[in-house]
DNA sequence: GATAGAAAACTAGTCAACAAGTCGTCTAAT
DNA sequence: ATTAGACGACTTGTTGACTAGTTTTCTATC
């Protein structure tokens, strides 16, 4: 068997955005993305197609996803489905209940503010250190790269949110501590969800821009308290379009 | 079936503290806590048996794990004890290669150092939001009745670790964040190995609870740069006692 | 028609067998 | 003696059947 070429049955889906729907049951259309780790075969690329499709809520938080329709879906049995499922649920994406069922977990405003607060904690201490040991040069450059990217022309949600994650996982690894990034962005999941569901409404990318400009300027200028502000300052944006969700969207919580 | 009552055949065993062994493999014998999460039925139990194992150096680095004899250890067939090693590997306490087998993860400097890092930033934003809420009547009562308890008699190392968890868990609970601690948690594990590595010539319990004592009146002075600067102080003991264990015990790393 | 009970259609949990890849060893040829 | 090749004893990955529990639905009874 070859691990290199996994041949998971995916297909691209339009993301209904802001058209979340009362219904449970949703179209079992998804997109792996290339390149993911590695560690299993399968089971990687279910994982990986499930958790898009539940962050972009192309799978709708309540929704019930059967192990038995999955692995219909994806053409394998249900061992790597399953495998697949407890990795989710790990992640706080999913919940299965004894017997019950699996289902997309609806979003808690507890569980978003630990998330942020994880993130927080961890960014501003990446970013503290980042500043007191100063940028190497070739991440400086890919910062700034990203930033004038995620300024660019035809830029959607979907690659802005890749070159948002890439401008801060830049400064983690530029440290030395990449995967520190990782438990970030087992967290970020939380968040990134209510992300794809405020997008119209969500703070104007300008904005955004504009903090991930301070925080840079502050790391270049060696300057970590100014970091912790910016940091700070940048993670709060996440309760400003957090409030009024629930009112809005009561079926998802 | 029911979930309650779990039935892994489980066996204490006393643990060989100081006499890590260059046999990579080890006496299959565990003993599983009582009272865990609950998730899964069996494979939680073999999970929190294996993860006890590894933490406590039962199991040594570089073990082999073979999920057959596992499954016939736990008298159970290959799927939970397969779901399991999952586990473990995602709290990157295993390491399983496709049709090799898997194997207890070798100690990492750098992931050791990552672990720190992490747990560093988070308790210190944990501590940092208590000091400024201020702490509840109950977790300060608890706090201190766990720090009378750590100095206690007859304290051996498993339930000094148990109280020191508990002591700063508590600090989570008390803000509203417990669940901030299972993050924690997460990365702990891969320093809880050389604790228990370093056991005699480690830091001694007194400058420990010292340390304790430090953070809690940070936080009932309602003092957040004290608190931070007590974490700070509190986590670089590890850095101590990790830098001649490569040199002592080169076939763990 | 409304309600209580049985049965059928789900669910996840578990298991044993098979498939496929890797490693070590043993044999045979040079 | 050394080396190349094949065999066999491992490993994990995958599968489909079976078990036990839950929910729903349909039916018979009041």
């Amino acid at each position: 068997m070859v691990w290199s070429s996994t041949a998971i049955p995916t297909t691209l889906t339009a993301l209904p955005f802001c058209a979340p729907r009362p219904d449970p049951d949703m179209p079992p259309v998804t997109a792996a993305r290339p390149g993911l780790p590695s560690h299993p075969p399968t089971t990687r690329a279910i994982y990986a197609a499930l958790r898009r499709d539940i962050v972009m809520l192309a799978l709708m938080p309540g929704a019930k996803l059967s192990e038995n329709e999955l692995s219909l879906r994806f053409g394998t049995s249900r061992g790597p489905v399953r495998e697949a499922l407890i990795r989710l649920g790990e992640d706080g994406l999913i919940e299965v209940l004894p017997q019950r069922g699996s289902f997309v977990g609806r979003l808690s405003l507890p569980a978003i503010e630990r998330a942020r607060f994880v993130r927080e904690a961890l960014e501003i201490a990446v970013v503290r250190r980042a500043a007191e040991k100063g940028l190497p040069a070739e991440a400086r450059i890919r910062a700034e790269a990203s930033l004038s990217a995620q300024g660019g022309e035809g830029v959607d949600a979907e690659s802005f949110i890749a070159l948002d994650d890439g401008f801060h996982a830049g400064f983690a690894e530029a440290i030395g501590l990449g995967e520190v990034w990782a438990v970030i962005e087992r967290e970020k999941a939380q968040f990134d969800r209510i992300r794809f569901l405020s997008l119209p409404a969500a703070t104007p990318i300008d904005v955004i821009i504009a903090q991930h400009r301070s925080i840079l300027r502050a790391v270049l200028d060696r300057d970590p308290a100014a970091g912790e502000v910016a940091v700070r300052d940048h993670m709060a944006e996440v309760l400003k379009i957090v409030d009024d969700l629930p009112g809005r969207y009561p079926h998802l919580f």
